[in-house]
DNA sequence: GGCCGCAAGTTGTATATACAAGCATATACA
DNA sequence: TGTATATGCTTGTATATACAACTTGCGGCC
């Protein structure tokens, strides 16, 4: 009969099945267990860890489910060749995205600084009118061929020292993750002409649709972020991939 | 001791739960539970159904991770706000996503018959080269308004009777999804200025950026459809939201 | 050598049972 | 009247058990 003290101290209680997910989720973020590898098998975990096997089995289910284990009747167990993205937030990543697929990312600060927010942008961060919010605009290149331009307003209460950050060695999305745990993402697609600044910025011509990505992102009950990200259409696209009724959700570029 | 003739006929032999689940999704989706309301209580469903507690509690649990349901405990199990869709997939639900938000949906079959694939579409759908597909051209309006051209190639195989439908009565979406269960969907989305032919089918006047979402959907080892959906920029939108950890998305337009 | 079938190990599903935890209502008591 | 308690319902978790379905490898057999 299981007593449990062993998976990982209980400062937060916590469910088994939940400690089960975190124990198997360390070993793959650290690197233990690697992608396509299997792990150990149900009834080897139930002793390791002392639980019952429905407990390990609710585990591995869930994180199958959400992209991270892979299962193979009869076989067994294995980690997801590719770790799930969450949709549309990991696109952001952009510098990640280009270098994996071989190409080269820099990215150029227009933009950097405090500066009062308009009644509409007020509105749409859910801070009072004329509060003072950071603003960020850049551009990301692969090999000197702008990508995407990010134009971000960020919650100085939620990151305080967003302006002090050097933004050409760290993403401000990178940075922002690290700051402020993100609960809720809301986002938008639409295609659109590029205004003449826009244009210039990613050095289009004319005739050049582009993809504007709308995206707020909120830390608790406030908004912490309020971004357009602009990709020319011809450079690049949105692209994703998900089995329906399976969980997981891809969406790589 | 529960014998099972009972919650649906055993064609696709189906896991318990699934059953279940089924059973649930489509009392949602046909309106007999509506949103906010609550559902029967696991005690009644077990009753109901004749199945154990904890196969209710595994259909209600996934449904609930799926952004289905909502539940809290020591109160009930509700259907949730807003039905999650299964990001791109229900999307190109569009009948049904014009008529939720007051439209008044029409479509009319620019195209449907039976012709040689090319070489580019035989690859693409991993088919024989110049073998027969069926090929469907739709728009669709909302008063009037085109607001999704829909240019489908499907695969014989998994639809033969797919000509002889009437899709001014059903969606060619909702025709495909009854006759064959989809495994895997892969699209990208881009923007582009039309070609001539779509600019006129949508009425469009220049410029028009459009969104377009290119879709792959699988049958099991084979590709069941490759379709193209052109949205102009100035009608339509595609968004999403989704809480990270917890597992629902929701794109909606 | 090649084929068949069996055994062991794996995941997948279903059940019965038990208790914990949260909520709402009814009831007893001061 | 107001407050505490009890009860009954709900969901949430954990376990033991059983069997099904599938894969792999081993060994026997032809």
């Amino acid at each position: 009969m299981p007593t449990h003290t062993d998976i990982v101290s209980d400062l937060h209680p916590q469910p088994l099945y939940q400690k089960v997910k975190n124990y198997i989720l360390e070993h793959i973020r650290d690197g233990r267990w690697l992608a396509c590898n299997r792990i150990p098998s149900e009834n080897e975990l139930v002793q390791k860890l002392d639980v019952s096997r429905m407990t390990v089995n609710r585990a591995l289910r869930e994180l199958t489910a959400q992209g991270y284990l892979t299962r193979i009747q009869g076989v067994g167990t294995f980690v997801a060749e590719e770790k799930p993205q969450c949709a549309f937030l990991e696109i952001i990543s952009i510098a990640e995205e280009i270098r994996r697929r071989g190409g080269v990312h820099t990215s150029y600060v227009h933009l950097l600084q405090a500066e009062k927010a308009t009644q509409e942008l007020a509105a749409l961060m859910h801070m009072p009118e004329s509060a003072s919010v950071f603003h960020a605009i850049l551009v990301h290149y692969d090999r000197q061929v702008p990508v995407q331009l990010a134009d971000r307003y960020v919650n100085p209460q939620i990151a305080p020292r967003f302006l002090e950050q050097d933004f050409t060695s760290i993403t401000p999305n990178e940075y922002l993750i690290n700051v402020a745990p993100i609960t809720q993402v809301d986002h938008v697609i639409e295609a659109t002409l590029p205004d003449r600044k826009t244009k210039n910025l990613l050095a289009l011509e004319d005739p050049a649709p582009c993809l504007v990505l709308h995206r707020t992102t909120w830390s608790g009950e406030h908004v912490a972020t309020n971004s357009r990200f602009v990709y020319p259409g011809s450079r690049y696209r949105l692209g994703g991939r998900f089995k329906p009724d399976s969980i997981s959700h891809r969406l790589v570029t």
